[in-house]
Parts: structure tokens; sequence; C-alpha cells
DNA sequence: GTTAACTGTGTCCACCGGACACTATTTCGC
DNA sequence: GCGAAATAGTGTCCGGTGGACACAGTTAAC
């Protein structure tokens, strides 16, 4: 158990010295790692098998396993190549989904509604600070690292449902890790509430993409909006059974567009999930002095 | 596609008329599924086939597809059966997840750490508000849903992989949400903002339990353990790329407990977005008068 | 030149979800 | 009562999965 760990941590993390003996290979991790990513981004993660990447290259899928010791480690190696390096979050404010390095806005390139790139930048609570000051640019910096984080798994879904659990982070989820943290460095938070922050952060991000994402990217709305009708049918019949449902629903629909926006939602809970360390933040900062 | 969510909806939500012309079934649907729960909570999601299920019952795989389409409605069932009710919110207060229907509490029974319990009583930004008046009775009802769903993942944790994307939702599934929507109604939220609310905080909930539960319970904190220094040795080798996530993580373990604990990041966590929560109801009600 | 290390292949295995034909059982219409 | 029809469970078969293992071909060190 451990060993598979420490295994994939040396895959993940060491290039490995080549060893010069034997026959030149005729394949690279590299290679299988991006095979691997391109038949999942296409079709999902359920088509890779060590059958399909190994056919993709022309090989047999048994030569596979002389790069990687399995299909786990090879997911692995998938993940934290397909997240890629974090955004620079220092051009802050604007800096959207689509400014992050190699990015082609896969879902909800738009800006930010209504105005929350001021709010990130002036006081959240009532507006005491002075917006030109320093300490509220985490805001910004830490709604952009979650929009690019968002924007990452818009392009790779699979990628969610192959990050279960407690792992061994790879270095490019380290570095994203590393540039969430630096934005919360100077908030006179503790390092322990920093991590945690960081991590309800990802977590809302998390728990949303995965509700929310059609995972093989296959008709990218038509079933969900049907699967959306029969669900309003399946309510609508029983609005004596959930009536409070029923009828958040029905005002949903009857004012705006329909609740199940990914962007929006995207946005609502970030929203009250920054204003909710702004809280603790500005807590921190006027301790002491009632 | 679509007729496989009507099929699945039909499972779901209709008994179904028990037809009389063959031999009487030797299986119920109940039992299938209560023997795949079974193997899900003790192995793991993985261990869960047909044949499997089948062999627990003393039938042969094939005979499982009189009674099931196949493994994807299977599937749903065992999430719906495992979900169960939703406890009920009305007893708030120190309502725990113990106290839920039939909970055994399988993690984290302990209650609110830090007097969490009273501040979703009172006025959660300047106390300005009465503790005693209504208003604020949303807030300890979410924390106990939330909590209760938390629990309730933490019996189940295969269930959280086996709900990923859009999904007909089964009558448990509803009943929570109409529990959860229930809680909102009377803070002046908007149908559709109550709706954003409540898959905030399922989804916060959600993405943490997805990141920190292991999922075939296997020694309960053994390998977690082991790998958290795994991890700690790979970030000490490097602090010198990842500055603030060493410092950060050096001062969390100088000063308190390890970061990684369960229970203090979903409280955290939980905190957070109901402190956002609060301060967009707050919004709400004082609208108009500045 | 011999030898040892290494690469890729072919074969084999247990298991997976599921299609299909088949027998045994029960009940309805007559 | 009796045949017909519908249902329940079984056995067999299929393509696919991850992976173990022995083997032949290639290359560099000695």
């Amino acid at each position: 158990m451990l060993g598979d760990q420490t295994r994939t941590a040396e895959l993940l993390w060491g290039p490995g010295p080549r060893p010069s003996r034997g026959p030149k290979p005729g394949l690279t991790l590299e290679r299988i790692v991006a095979a691997a990513i391109a038949i999942a981004d296409a079709e999902g993660l359920a088509a890779v098998s060590m059958q399909r990447v190994a056919g993709d290259l022309d090989f047999t899928k048994m030569s596979l396993y002389r790069y990687v010791p399995g299909k786990a480690e090879l997911t692995a190696l998938m993940v934290d190549a397909a997240m890629g390096p974090p955004p620079d979050l220092d051009a802050a404010g604007d800096l959207d989904a689509a400014s992050a390095p190699g990015v082609a806005g896969a879902l909800d390139g738009g800006g930010n509604p209504d105005g929350a790139a001021e709010r990130d930048t002036a006081g959240a609570w009532d507006g005491t600070h002075d917006p030109d000051t320093a300490p509220d640019a985490w805001r910004p910096r830490l709604r952009a690292w979650a929009r690019a984080l968002w924007a990452a798994f818009g392009r790779h879904p699979w990628a969610l449902t192959a990050t279960e659990g407690v792992r061994v982070p790879g270095p490019n989820e380290l570095d994203w890790m590393e540039a969430g943290i630096a934005a919360l460095a100077d908030t006179g938070l503790t390092g322990g509430e920093q991590l945690d922050a960081l991590v309800t952060v990802a977590s809302h991000l998390r728990g949303l993409a995965h509700q929310t994402m059609a995972f093989p990217p296959d008709r990218p709305g038509a079933t969900e909006q049907q699967l959306g009708t029969l669900i309003g049918a399946l309510l609508a019949e029983r609005a004596d059974r959930f009536p409070a449902l029923a009828a958040a629903m029905a005002d949903a629909a009857a004012t705006g567009a329909a609740p199940g926006g990914q962007g929006d939602a995207l946005d609502f809970g970030l929203t009250r999930v920054l204003d909710g360390l702004a809280h603790l933040i500005d807590e921190r900062r006027t301790a002491g002095r009632p």
C-alpha cells in the first residue's frame, strides 16, 4: 500500500536516471501520459485502458508496463500533467481563467458577473478599508486562483474523479497549492487557517464541479436539459411532498435563469466563501481593539 | 441515454406493480440493494459486482437482471437507499450528526468545536440581532443539515463517487433537498438564491469529503498518516520551491494539530460558508435602508 | 566476444458487465 | 381442469479489463 505510493511519488517527482545497457526505449512516459490524457479528454476516463493507450501509440499494452507500474500510477501522472502549472496571480484584478498560460477557456470564459471584481478589491464588509492598500489583495487573487482551477477541471473533467481520497501530490499540484497559499500569506491568518482556507475554496469548487459537470463531454447540455425537465416533472407531480423545494424552483424559474447554471452557481458560492474568509480575516486584524 | 434515466426514475420512484403470472420472485429489489450497500460499505464500490452481489444472496448474477436493468441503475438505487431520510432539523441548536435517525456516528461524532453552536444562534456579524428572534434559525438548521449529510457520506463514502454529474434524484435525495431548502425558506432569499445556497453548502461538503475520506475504509488512518509524512518529507526537501506552503505547514505543525483533520476542516469551511450566507441574508434584509 | 541489462511481444489468467437461449414455475382465460 | 402465456432463475457465451510471466531481440559494459 505504501509501496505503491512511494512508487507513485518517484514517478511524479523523479525523472529517474536513464539506464544504459539495453535497447533504446521507443516510448516515453510523457508520450504515454499525453495519449492517455487525450483519450480521457475526448471520451472520458472510462475509455482509458492500457490496450487503448497502447493502441493509440502503436504498441502492445504490455509494453506500457515498462514505463508505468500499473494503471493507478498512470492515472496519477495523468492528473498532474493535466492540471498544468498554476496561473500567475500577481496580474490580479481582472485576471481571469482565459489569461492562464495556455488556457483556451473551455467553459465559462466570461468575466465576473455583477461587479464581483470591484467587490474583491474593496473592503468586503463595511467599507472601512482603504481600497488602495494591499491588505485585501488576497481576495482577487484567491478568486482568480479558484476560477483558474475551475477552468482546469473544465478542460479535464475526468481529473475530478481521478483525484479521490488522500493522494501523493505531484509537482504541479503542489505548485497550485503554493500559489494559493501565497495569496493568503499576508492576511494575518495562521498557517493552519491558510491551509484550511485554501482547502475550503478548492473543496467548494471540486464539489460543485463534481455535481454539475458532465463527465464524458458528450452533447454538452442536451441530455442535461432533458434531465432538468424530467426532474421538474418529477417535482411538479409531488409538489405537496416537497413544498419548499417546489416553491423555490418555481420562484427561480419565474424570476430568472435556470438555477443549474454552472458559472452562476460557482460565482455565488465562491462569493459566499470569500465573504466568509474576509470576515475571518477582518476578525483577526481587528482583534484586541473592540 | 434518456431511456436509461427514465428507467432509473421509474425504479427509484415507482415500486412498480407486481405482475402475477409467472413464478414468485425469490428476491426483492430491497434485498439486492441492501446486499450491494453492505459490500460497498465493507470493501468499497469497486468490490460491488453483479457476481459478488448475486453470490452473497446465493443467486446467479444473471438473476439480478430480472430486477435491475444494469449496474448503473443498481448504483443509483444504492445511493438513494444509503442516504436514507434527512434528519429533523427542527430539533435545532445542538442537533448533531449523532441524533439523526438511525445514525451511529461513523466519524466525528463530537459536538461543535469552540462554541460554533452559540454563534449559530446569535447574530453572526455584529451582534445587533436579538438572539431570541426567529430570523437566524436558518443557521443552526443548515449547519445541522450539513453535519448530517457529512455523517451520511462518512457512513457510505462510496456514495460520493457514485454521484458524479447531473443525475435523476431519488426520493431520499429530494427529501434532503426539501429539508435544506425549508431551512432557508424564511431568510428573504429568492428561490434561486436558496437553491444556490444549498448547493454551495452541499458542494463544500462533498468536495471536502471527496478529498479527505478514504474510500475503501481500510485502516482508518494508518496509511493516511504515513502519506502525510511522505508529503511532509516531499515538501521539506523542496522548501525553496514552495516557500509559502512550507511556512504555512510548519506554522500549522508548530501551533496546533495536523491541518488535515477532517472534522476541523469541515467546521472551518462550513463556518466560512455560513458566514458568507449570513452576510448575504443581512444584505437582503437591510436593503433599502442605508 | 561474452555477458548482463533492458525493451517489446505473445500468451495466459481471473474477472467484469451483459446478451441470449433455455427450463421451470405460476396464473389467467377458457 | 387445462392449455397458453408470462415470469423467474440458470448456463453458456462474448468482448473487454488489468496484469503475471516467459520469451526473443537489442544494446552497452567488461
